[in-house]
RNA sequence: CGCGGGGUGGAGCAGUUGGCAGCUCGUCGGGCUCAUAACCCGGAGGUCGUAGGUUCAAGUCCUACCCCCGCAACCA
């Protein structure tokens, strides 16, 4: 086995606080970058943060200061993405941001070395163009042939740009997904052959010169370098590839593992190995792509209002029990459904009933039979065999999950020796034997022994997972430096049979469900000061005879249902005075259900030009109010007095 | 017929190459008292989405269909 482990996350994205999802992905490389420090490997765990693009310049633009300040403040700021990592006791050795100067100098040298041979040329890139957005849009995304920000007319347009030759290595690139187990897990690779290969690789766009927040193409100012060289690289440019700030490539690189979540594998698994291949470097050893943390059964989104905040959770329970809750919970691999009723469950059973009590219990038996310190004579016996043999093999059974990252097997394995030491408990029923310590003495010292046995290898192997529980559990139990480590784990007798142990405060308190329930719902409404946002007014004025020209009228809601297969679609039948009932869509679901709008006076334009959507034609469109929440959007259809008669004309 | 994932006791999930349907929680009954009202034992509860097919044998393989989720699309 090689002595060295390299591993990392995706770079984040820091136009916004991080959630639990980033958490999830980096506690779980966590753990595995301590499971392989624990087994004695030289481990280098890269995270940071990918901190160019359009959409930084734009929030930075909102928020009234420059990228720079806007990105440092996110990285580096209060609750920012290193104080979360400090917080959820990340155990990173590097951490790379994108606008390092290191990394720009290394992603202009990469770039040219790129286009040095040959597989990136300067082309054009032809799409549709709107002049007052400055944005180039492409045949699928236009609304009706018109710009789908401002509805005004698209231009055909062409903008100059370096592609890089994707199209070249297709066919090494399936090869890879489909005959080597680079991509893990196996399912994610048929999404990308289906999706991505088999309609055939197209050249990659990566330099734009419609936004200034990138890393400048040195020999053709104008140019930024997109996203994908950029952001793919960091990988190797941490370890000192064509810079001097480190010098860690040839120790460290291929990579053991790339963590990505399941969203960009298909930059990782595709776009990523085909640099490699053009660069004439090595491919990292595995791309796993694991699932998300779902919230109620939907995705978890900003929008949806279901965002969970780690440092809520962290500060509540204690981090160990979140890092551990995450890992213990759901497979890997793929989607698991996070829930607040799930975490307090885990931590009741697992942490504080199973573990927490099986320390607490052992601990102090020792204490009361023994004063703190074991005898040193014990008696073995038929009942320990399966105890003794669980706890000896358990080390293996525990490496070979986690050397498939399969973390949540792993934690069951070490909870099937915690189970079975509190039955033993039983078993052997200690306080029975307390009754007669002239005879029983070494027997019950010897039943002590095993469950400290048993506390101490759970202990080492739960450190990865809870690095500070598991401390606190071997110094309870008395484990000096020389039975903590991997080595001792597989070896039942490492402690000595004259240890002495140390009661401590109880490791994991059982948590009151109603009560952290309902006092979960009261910080999530108190965590949300209201922040009220309107569109700026326009500045371009109409005239008169423009505006007489929308004809606006009352009308009343005869029918109203969703429409089959769109999450946002109603069809809305009117009636618009004339006797003919109008058809109108309207993408407003998520706020109304059709049936509380039957009967409703609302407010129409009539005379827009009908627009098919899903199929179905839409005869004008219903007047809302519209303002955002904390960055959620908010809409209140117009809803006027029943007494107006259908048709009213509005002026 | 856009792509992918999934439908298994009340809830959440495992089920590798087809061979008696499992786990955690909950529930019911019992035991114990060292311990964080924790621990241990036992019971009840499932036509494995539907309908066909292959097989001595199908949750597992094949075909068709239904439903859910994500991506995409759409959101006048």
């Amino acid at each position: 086995m090689s002595n060295k482990f390299y591993i990392t996350t995706p770079i984040y994205y820091p136009s916004d606080k991080l959630h639990i999802g980033h958490a999830y992905c980096t506690v779980a490389t966590d753990a595995m970058a301590r499971y392989k420090r624990l087994q004695g490997c030289q481990v280098m765990f890269l995270t940071g943060t990918d901190e160019h693009g359009m959409k930084i310049e734009d929030k930075a633009k909102e928020a009234g200061v420059t990228p720079q300040q806007f990105v440092d403040n996110i990285v580096e700021g209060p609750r920012g993405v290193k104080d979360l990592w400090r917080l959820m006791n990340i155990s990173y050795d590097r951490f790379i941001r994108t606008t390092d100067s290191y990394h720009v100098q290394a992603i202009q040298r990469i770039f040219r070395a790129l286009h040095d041979n040959g597989d990136i040329y300067k082309g054009t890139y032809s799409g549709k163009y709107c002049k007052p957005c400055e944005s180039f849009w492409t045949e699928s995304q236009l609304v009706d042939g018109k710009c789908p920000d401002c509805g005004r007319e698209v231009a055909d347009a062409q903008e100059e740009a370096y592609f890089f030759r994707l199209s070249k290595y297709a066919d090494k690139i399936q090869d890879l997904l489909e005959n080597t187990d680079f991509l893990e897990p196996r399912s994610r690779v048929n999404e990308m052959v289906n999706n991505f290969i088999k309609p055939g690789l197209e050249d990659l766009c990566v330099s734009r010169t419609s936004f200034t927040w990138g890393i400048p193409v040195d020999f053709d100012p104008g140019h930024v370098v997109y996203v994908w060289v950029d952001a793919l690289s960091n990988y190797i440019t941490a370890l000192g590839f064509m810079n001097d700030r480190y010098d860690d490539y040839d120790k460290f690189w291929p990579a053991d593992v790339h963590f990505v979540g399941k969203e960009i594998v298909r930059f990782h698994a595709i776009i990523w190995p085909a640099m490699l291949m053009s660069l004439g470097e090595p491919l990292p050893k595995k791309v796993y792509g694991h699932g998300w943390l779902n919230f109620g059964g939907e995705k978890m989104s900003k929008s949806r209002g279901n965002v969970v905040d780690p440092y809520i959770l962290a500060e509540r329970f204690g981090v160990d029990a979140l890092r551990f809750f995450m890992l213990r919970t759901f497979p890997f691999g793929s989607d698991g459904n996070f829930s607040n009723e799930a975490l307090i469950n885990t931590i009741n059973v697992d942490l504080a009933n199973d573990l927490g009590n099986l320390l607490s219990r052992t601990v102090s038996m020792v204490e009361k039979y023994f004063g703190g310190a074991l005898p040193g004579q014990g008696r073995a016996d038929q009942a320990d065999e399966e105890l003794v043999r669980m706890g000896a093999t358990l080390r293996d059974r525990y490496e070979a999950a986690m050397e498939r990252y399969q973390f949540q097997d792993a934690l069951a394995e070490v909870f099937g020796l915690i189970g079975r030491a509190n039955k033993y408990i039983d078993e052997n029923a200690p306080w029975v034997l307390a009754k007669d310590m002239e005879a029983n003495a070494p027997r019950l010292a010897t039943v002590m022994y095993n469950l400290l046995e048993s506390l101490r290898v759970s202990a080492i192997l739960l450190s990865p997972f809870m690095p500070d529980s598991a401390g606190e559990i071997l110094r309870q139990i008395g484990a000096g430096e020389d039975c903590r480590g991997w080595d001792s784990a597989d070896q039942w007798g490492a402690l000595p049979d004259t240890v002495r142990v140390e009661r401590g405060e109880n490791l994991f308190p059982r948590v009151d469900v109603d009560k952290a329930l309902a006092e979960l719902e009261d910080l999530r409404a108190a965590a949300a000061p209201k922040e009220i946002e309107i569109e700026p007014l326009a500045e371009e004025t109409v005239d008169f005879d423009t505006f007489c020209k929308s004809d606006f009228r009352a009308v009343k809601v005869l029918e109203c249902e969703a429409v089959k297969k769109s999450d946002k679609l109603l069809r809305f039948t009117l009636d618009d005075g004339t006797g003919t009932p109008r058809q109108i869509l309207s993408g407003i679901h998520k706020w109304y259900e059709p049936e509380a709008l039957v009967g409703k006076t609302l407010v129409a334009i009539v005379n827009l030009p009908p627009r098919k959507m899903m199929g179905l034609e839409s005869q004008g469109m219903l007047i809302s109010a519209v303002h955002t929440v904390n960055g959620e959007e908010h809409l209140h259809l117009l809803m006027v007095d029943d007494a107006i008669p259908a048709g009213a004309k509005l002026c």
